[in-house]
DNA sequence: TATGAATGAGGTTTCATTCAT
DNA sequence: GATGAATGAAACCTCATTCAT
C-alpha cells in the first residue's frame, strides 16, 4: 500500500525520490545536454513541482554534482575494478578497459565526455573541479598499466603520453559520433578496432612473442 | 559575389563591423564557451549596444553560424591545404594535419572541438548541420589519405576506423587540457607525441624500410 | 482554564513545545529580525519539522503573537510592576522605568522596540494593533507617573507629550545602537544618563530642593 | 513630442525613468515598508515590465540604496545646511534641525527611520552601512552644535550623550507616530514641544541671559 | 503529536529580441 | 547604422502551508 508498491516498469523498484530525480536528470542531458537541463523540465519529468525538488537537493548544482559521481559511478567504478583485476595481463586490463568505455560511450550517446566539455567552461566550480578529477584519475590508470606493460625498448612514449593516446580513441568516438552516428562503425568498435588499437600502440609484447 | 562584396560606402574595410563582431564572439567563447556567449556581452566587447548586433546578423544563432564557419576558417582550410599539397608523401601531410590541429586546439583552449560537444546538443539545427559537416569533411580527408599511404597489407583497418584513431589524439587533447593543463606535456605533443602516434598506427614504413 | 491549562499527559511541562518554539523564534527575531523569521529555520532549531510547528501554532501570524507576547512580558509588564509600587516615589518610578527599558533594549539588541517598526509595516492586522497596544500602554503609564510628578509650574507640557519625550531616550537607544554600538556610551547610559535625563526633563524637584 | 512632454500632473517634469523609479519605490516603502516592496509591483506601479527595472538598476539592492539616498537628501542635506548656516546660534540651529526632523518624519510616515530599523537586520551589507553613515552623520551634527552650546557648567553629559538624547525625539514620533497617530500631539509638536525640549536640555543659556 | 513529501504562489533575475527615434 | 528603452518568457529558488501516514 505504499507508494512504493504499485511500481510500474519505469519505477526500478526501490529508488527514492532522490535516485529517481537523477535518473531522469540523466535521461534529459542525455537528451539536451547540460545547458538543457531545466529544474522545470526535470520537475516535469519526474511529476512534482519544481518545488518539491529542492526538498532533495539544495541546488541546481547539486543535482549536477550527482549526475557527475553517476556518471563516475557508470564509467570509472566499472574501469577501476578492471584495473585491479588479478586475472589479466595490464594489456588485457587496458583492452578491457577501452572496450567498456567506448561501449558506454556509444550506450549514452557519448554524454560522459560531452559533459566533460561543458564542464569546463561550467560557473560550477565544484563540478569542473569533479570532472577535472574523473579525468585525471582515468588517465593515471591508463598510465599505471601502461606502465606495467613496458616494453617498449626504446622507451619513446612515455606512459602519460600513452595513456593520452589511449583516451583517444573513446574521446574521437565521443566527438563524432553523436553527430555522425555510424552503424557500421560502431559494431565493429568494440570488438574489433580496439584490440586493433591496443596492439598498435603498444607492439612492445608482440616483439617480445 | 561574396557577401562582403556589396559594402557600401560607410565600409570602407571589409564589413569591418560584422568581422569584428565574429572576432569578439570568439573571444568570448574562448573564455567561457558557447553558452556564455551573451549578446549583451558581445554587444559591450564590440563597443555597441545590443540593438546594434541586429544589424548585422539576424540572429544569434547567425552568429554561432559565423563563428563555426571562423572555426572552420582556422582549422579545416589550413588542413585542406595540406592534404592537396603536391610536395609531401601522404604520411607527411597525416602528420602534419595531426600537428596544424594539435596546435590550433592548444592555442585555442579547445574550443573547437568543445563547440563541437556543444553544437551537438544545440536546438540549433543549422548550427548542428555545419558542426558535422566540420567533422565529416575532417574524417573523410584522413581517410582518402589514410588510403593513399595504403600498405597495412593484412587490410586489418579500413581507412575510416583508422581516420577516427587519427582523430583521437586530437579529441584527447581537447577534452583533457582545459580541465589539467600539463605544460610539460603541451610542449611535447605537437613536436613529438604526434609523429610518434602517425608512426604507430601507420607501420607500413616501417615495413619498407 | 488558560490555554495552558489543557495540557495532556505527554506535556509534562507546561506545553514546554509551545514554550520552546517561541523562545526559538525569539532568539531567531534577535538575530534577524522580524522578516529573517522563517517557519524552516524555526522548525530546524526547535528540533522538529515545519510540519510539527502547526500543531501547536495554527499559523505563523499566531507564533508573531505569541512573540508580542513575550516582549510584553519582558518590557510591559515589569515596567507596570514598577508603577505600582507603593514604596518609590512617581519621579524614581519614571527613573526605574527608563533604566529598565534601555537595559532590555542593550540586552536584546533593540528587538523590541525595532519589532514594532517591523509591525507598523506588517500585513496582519492583529499584530499591528497588539504592538500598537503596547506603545500605547506603555506611554499611559508614563503619562500618569508624569502627571503625578507634578510641578511644572507654567503647564508648559501635557503629560502626553512629556511621556513622548520619556521615550525618546529609549527610542533613540534602538535605533542608533544596533547600526552603531557604542560600548563606552553604552556603560554610562543605565546609572548615568538616564537618570540625568530625568532630571533635566522634570525639573520640579530642582525647584523644591 | 517626446515621451517627457506628455506630463501629466503626477510626472514631475524632467523626472528620467531612473528617478521615478526611486519615486515610485519611496511610495510603495512608504505604504508596505521596505519589505513589502516588490520587483513587481514597483513594475507595475511604474508602468513597465519587472525587466525594465534592471535597465536602470542592476540590483534589488542597487534600488534600496537609491532609496537610502533619496532618504538621506530629504533628512540629512537639509540638516547639514542648517547646521553650517551662519546666522543663527547654535542652540537655534538645534532647535531648526529638530523641527525639520520632526516635521519630515510626520510627512513621511516615519519612513526614515524605520527603515533603519529594517536596515538593521537586512542581508545587504551596503545598506546596512549606508544607514549606519545616515545615523553616525546625523548624530555628530548634533554633537558638534552641542559643544558648541556649552553652558553645561557642571559638564554632566558628553556632547554625544546630549545628541543621543536630542534624537530621542524625533526617534520616539517615528516608532509611535505610524502606530498611534494623533492629530492634536502632532500639531503641536513642530512648534511647540520641540522648542521647549531644546530648552530643557540645554538650560545653560538660559541661566546666561 | 510528529514526519516527510509535496504544493502553489510568488520572489529576483536573465536574456534574446523588438522598435521608435 | 545605431541607440536606448522595453518586452515577455523563462530561469532558479523560497516559503507558508497542507496532508497522508
Amino acid at each position: 500500500m505504499t507508494k512504493a508498491t504499485n511500481t510500474t516498469r519505469s519505477e526500478p523498484q526501490w529508488s527514492s525520490r532522490k535516485e529517481e530525480i537523477v535518473d531522469r536528470a540523466f535521461e534529459i542531458a542525455l537528451e539536451s545536454g547540460f545547458a538543457g537541463l531545466r529544474m522545470r523540465l526535470l520537475a516535469e519529468r519526474v511529476g512534482v513541482t519544481e518545488g518539491a525538488l529542492y526538498r532533495h537537493f539544495s541546488n541546481k548544482e547539486a543535482i549536477l554534482l550527482a549526475l557527475a559521481a553517476r556518471i563516475e559511478g557508470r564509467l570509472l567504478v566499472p574501469i577501476r575494478k578492471i584495473a585491479s583485476g588479478a586475472e589479466d595481463s595490464p594489456r588485457e586490463k587496458l583492452e578491457k578497459i577501452l572496450r567498456h568505455h567506448v561501449r558506454t560511450l556509444i550506450e549514452t550517446r557519448s554524454l560522459p565526455l560531452l559533459l566533460v566539455g561543458e564542464a569546463s567552461f561550467s560557473e560550477h566550480e565544484e563540478l569542473r573541479l569533479r570532472m577535472g578529477g574523473i579525468i585525471s584519475s582515468y588517465q593515471s590508470i591508463l598510465s599505471t598499466l601502461v606502465g606495467q606493460v613496458g616494453g617498449q625498448g626504446e622507451g619513446e612514449l612515455e606512459p602519460r603520453e600513452m595513456a593520452l593516446l589511449l583516451m583517444g580513441l573513446p574521446a574521437a568516438v565521443a566527438l563524432s559520433h553523436p553527430l555522425l552516428p555510424d552503424e557500421k562503425l560502431e559494431s565493429r568498435l568494440v570488438d574489433y578496432v580496439v584490440p586493433e588499437y591496443v596492439r598498435l600502440l603498444l607492439p612492445g609484447e608482440r616483439r617480445s612473442v
